[in-house]
RNA sequence: GCGGGCAUGGCGGAACUGGCAGACGCGCCAGACUUAGGAUCUGGUGGAUUAAUCCCAUGGAGGUUCAAAUCCUCUUGCCCGCACCA
């Protein structure tokens, strides 16, 4: 019979749906395990990146399941967001239309691939019962103090006329139309997941199981820095200038202090004096530029003297204000004290402009000369020109100085971080609404949980100016105020979707509930997810809101777990020719294509088989035809066997050997899944013990011998080749499904072998080979050795000085 | 600039704690079966050498060691992240 994979493939993806194979429950007694991916953004279409996600995810969900676990193994949609609205305005299809056909589409095309997901338990952001409960959490933040709206500049494409997401700003340009991004001052709604930055930071210690990489990279993104913050005061105006620096041991070197272009003083600083039209148009040249331009290391500091002084607390002299474009109003406190001779910043801002560069820091071996400087000095040394602090440490003075100022009461020791508030406010109609109305006298009030969920509405009219038809939408605009019944207006921006997937994961776990969001004994069973597999890409936006939100719940007491995510792997791209497949690009192959010409067992196999998972894979066709190949060979093999079976006696010669095998594999297979995730190696090994079996297939072997082997060969295969390996499973004459059984055990014994080759090197260079017992002693392995022909001829005067045995490797003879 | 990763045949990749470098797959070469082969099977395949040989081989240069792809120092190239963070 042929492997006709079409056949098979359908045959059993039926059975397993009707059989519900893989439908979960709790069940208390058993171990749990949670395995997660990423879910989806319904495109329309699976690319090989999903494929990739996913296959990894399943064999490692079948894994854990023949290995006794209750596996938890979901899937569903983050299915809001603005591709769904472009669709709806450059083809007139309504968003939530094009959004579930989509999803109809891709769960079509995973079921072809044989995931083994529960589907019972799927979720999709955009169903009303699923952001019923997003803005519950909303709510839920609100009244924590955690949800708070304010005045900020965010991203405006002047192009769209409509604000854009961060993550649809790529290097300052929108990533729809091409054009630049400016900034633009709106009311936006924030979570204030700064509440949260040093335990996140901290708690990245608890995340052994994370790649090393996404934790530098959250904990630069956090961006925690101890300082000093204090103040100057400007000499005419009186206005203190709060500033922040990690730097308080150089403070007596302050020559000028700088402000942001946008600070809120640098108005009442410069007006009045003759620099006050300069000042106007910095400010004005600064606007045009976007914040990656001018925060570029690249671009060169560029500033303005205000016209104004202030005075240093510290020794009372006058320094004069300046604003620059390296000095940026987000981060501290939007002002900096400048001291060029240790700050290399200053140091080059100094220069172009002429202003004072005092050393007070001095280095143990010699004496500064600002004129005789080229850089900033920025090591460790001792204070000079500082006052009672003349002959300290900068180490020591660091602590010292900002104790001083705290004593004397103008200063005081702060940390400061670079994460922001997280701001969740969208322009957008395709996304979960803000539960909140604005009644003219009650103000802000928050839509109670009982009238959740705030409804999208269907019925809209999409505009081509950009802005979201929700303002333009009177039955949804239009309501009542829940305090006093008087007339009132909804808040018409939409919830960021990563606000969406912070929370999709404890869904899962009680994916029906009608009542809350979750029970919380389900939760608690499941929680935390065990491992989580995904793109790097998410490294720090979904992986850092996702752990902020648990640890609000688990305050708020709907989760008991610190952290939501156990173990994450973030698995590479798939490329071809070198570079990321992409549409643009168009060196993408389509899994359909694959799966039409070879079938889901080959696509999986190849895309585990081709890289370990977290390393970037080289797409190749042949690639693909190699592991077609080796799957119509096991076919082929199972086959020929399988009948051979019936007439197979008690006893073969080459039972030891094919024992040997067998068990070398499953030893070799569960090593390579369970403890590091090589799918490659354990597919590989797979492949060793077919090109065995083959090299067996003519030989004497007994009927238990072959079936064990044949038997261990498709549960080995089976989470990797799931279709292929039950159909084989059942010509084998078995009724259960394989997906069904336990995961094999090895037999210690049967891989021991009686004797082994050894190395024999002289001076570390392999000179000869020798057959010895596995049990031979050190003393028996140099005996042996020195007494191989080969080596007598070799040694032939040369004078012994060692010898080295390593057992069961071998011996090393070292020579003069 | 800072931080991290990677570098092994013609290609993707093995070699886990230092112990036979190149498992497995692709490709290539030869043969078998075939009307045919881009199917299948068998054998071969890092380089040099006719060959035995043990000569050269893990980006490069040193070092440690009986022994280094693996450990240390320096260096080159590529990739990723952060980037005037005060």
């Amino acid at each position: 019979m042929k492997y006709d994979f079409k056949l098979i493939e359908s045959k059993w993806q039926k059975k397993w749906e009707e059989d519900k194979i893989y439908k979960t429950s709790e069940d208390y007694n058993k171990p749990k395990y949670y395995c997660l991916e990423m879910f989806p953004y319904p495109s329309g279409n699976l690319h090989m990146g999903h494929v990739r996600n996913y296959s990894i995810g399943d064999v490692v969900a079948r894994f854990k399941r023949m290995n006794g676990f209750n596996v938890l193994y979901p899937m569903g949609w983050d299915a809001f967001g603005l591709p769904a609205e472009n669709a709806a305005i450059k083809h007139g299809i309504h968003p939530s239309k094009w959004t579930w056909s989509n999803i109809d589409n891709m769960r079509t095309q995973l079921k072809q691939l044989g995931l083994s997901y529960d589907w019972d338990r799927e979720v999709a952001t955009c169903h009303p019962n699923y952001y019923k409960w997003t803005q519950w959490f909303f709510l839920l933040l609100y009244k924590r103090g955690l949800a708070y709206r304010k005045k900020a500049f965010v991203n405006w494409c002047p192009s769209c006329s409509t604000v854009l997401a961060n993550e649809q700003v790529v290097d300052g340009i929108c990533d729809r139309c091409k054009t630049e991004v400016v900034k633009k001052e709106l009311e936006q709604w924030f979570f204030k997941i700064t509440d949260y930055a040093d335990e996140l930071l901290n708690d990245l210690e608890k995340l052994p199981g994370w790649p090393d990489k996404v934790k530098t990279m959250q904990q630069n993104w956090i961006g925690r820095s101890e300082g000093v913050e204090f103040s100057f005061t400007a000499e005419k105006t009186g206005d203190k200038i709060s500033v922040f620096t990690t730097r308080p041991d150089t403070v007596y070197g302050v020559s000028y202090v700088v402000l942001a272009p946008e600070h809120p003083l640098v108005e009442t600083l410069s007006s009045g004096t003759e620099y006050e039209a300069s000042v106007k148009e910095f400010k004005k040249k600064m606007e045009k530029y976007n914040e990656i331009v001018r925060t570029s290391t690249e671009t060169e500091k560029e500033g303005v003297f205000t016209g104004a002084y202030a005075i240093n607390p510290m020794n009372g002299e006058k320094v004069p204000i300046w604003i620059a474009n390296y000095v940026l109003l987000g981060y501290g406190t939007g002002a900096v004290m400048g001291v060029p001779a240790h700050d290399q910043r200053d140091f080059e801002f100094a220069k172009k402009y002429n202003l004072p560069i005092k050393v007070v820091i001095s280095p143990q071996d010699k004496t500064l000369h600002p004129d005789e400087m080229n850089e900033a000095f920025v090591d460790d040394g001792i204070l000079v020109n500082s006052d009672r602090f003349n002959g300290m440490s900068n180490i020591e003075a660091i602590k010292a100085i900002g104790q001083y100022m705290e004593d004397i009461g103008i200063g005081k020791f702060e940390v400061n971080f670079k994460l922001r508030d997280w701001l969740i406010s969208r322009q957008r109609y395709w996304g979960a609404p803000i539960p909140i109305v604005y009644c003219d006298k009650c103000g802000v009030v928050p839509v109670p949980e009982e009238d959740l969920p705030v409804l999208l509405p269907e019925d809209i009219q999409f505009n081509t100016r950009g802005t979201s038809p929700l303002q333009e939408c009177d039955e949804f605009l239009n309501t009542t105020c829940p305090k006093c019944h008087g007339p009132a207006r909804r808040e018409t921006d939409t919830m960021d979707t990563f606000v969406c997937s912070s929370w999709y994961f404890y869904r899962y776990t009680d994916a029906r509930n009608e009542e809350e969001p979750f029970a919380r004994e389900k939760v608690n069973y499941w929680m935390p997810v065990d491992q989580y597999i995904g793109g790097v890409e998410h490294a720090i936006l979904h992986l850092m809101y996702s752990r902020f939100f648990n640890k609000v719940i688990r305050d708020a007491g709907l989760v008991a777990v610190d952290e939501p995510f156990e173990n994450l792997l973030t698995q590479g791209m798939v490329l071809r020719d070198g570079i990321k497949m992409s549409k643009s690009i168009g060196n993408t192959v389509s899994p359909e294509e694959i799966i039409e010409k070879y079938g889901a067992d080959t696509a999986r196999l190849f895309i585990l088989f081709a890289a370990p998972p977290e390393r970037d894979l080289e797409w190749s066709d042949q690639g693909v035809e190699g592991c077609f190949r080796f799957l119509q060979r096991v076919f082929r093999l199972v086959e020929e066997l399988s009948n051979k079976l019936s007439n197979a006696g008690n006893f073969g010669e080459y039972d030891k050997d094919v024992r040997r095998i067998t068990h070398k594999t499953i030893k070799k297979v569960t090593e390579d899944v369970s403890e590091r995730f090589n799918f490659n190696t354990a597919i590989s090994a797979i492949m060793e013990m077919v090109n065995g079996l083959n090299a067996h297939k003519d030989t004497n072997i007994s009927k238990t011998v072959l079936k064990e082997a044949l038997d261990n060969l498709l549960l080995l295969l089976a989470p990797f080749a799931p279709h292929i390996t039950e159909e084989l499973w059942h010509t084998l004459g078995h009724k259960e499904s394989v997906h069904l059984m336990p995961w094999p055990k090895y037999d210690a014994n049967a891989i021991v072998e009686d004797e082994i080759e050894i190395v024999i090197q002289i001076n570390g260079k392999v000179r000869d080979k020798m057959k010895i017992s596995v049990e031979a002693s050190e003393d028996e392995m140099r005996e042996t050795a020195l007494k191989q022909e080969k080596l007598l001829s070799l040694l032939e005067g040369k004078k012994i000085v060692k010898v080295i045995t390593v057992p069961k490797k071998l011996v090393n003879i070292v020579v003069k």
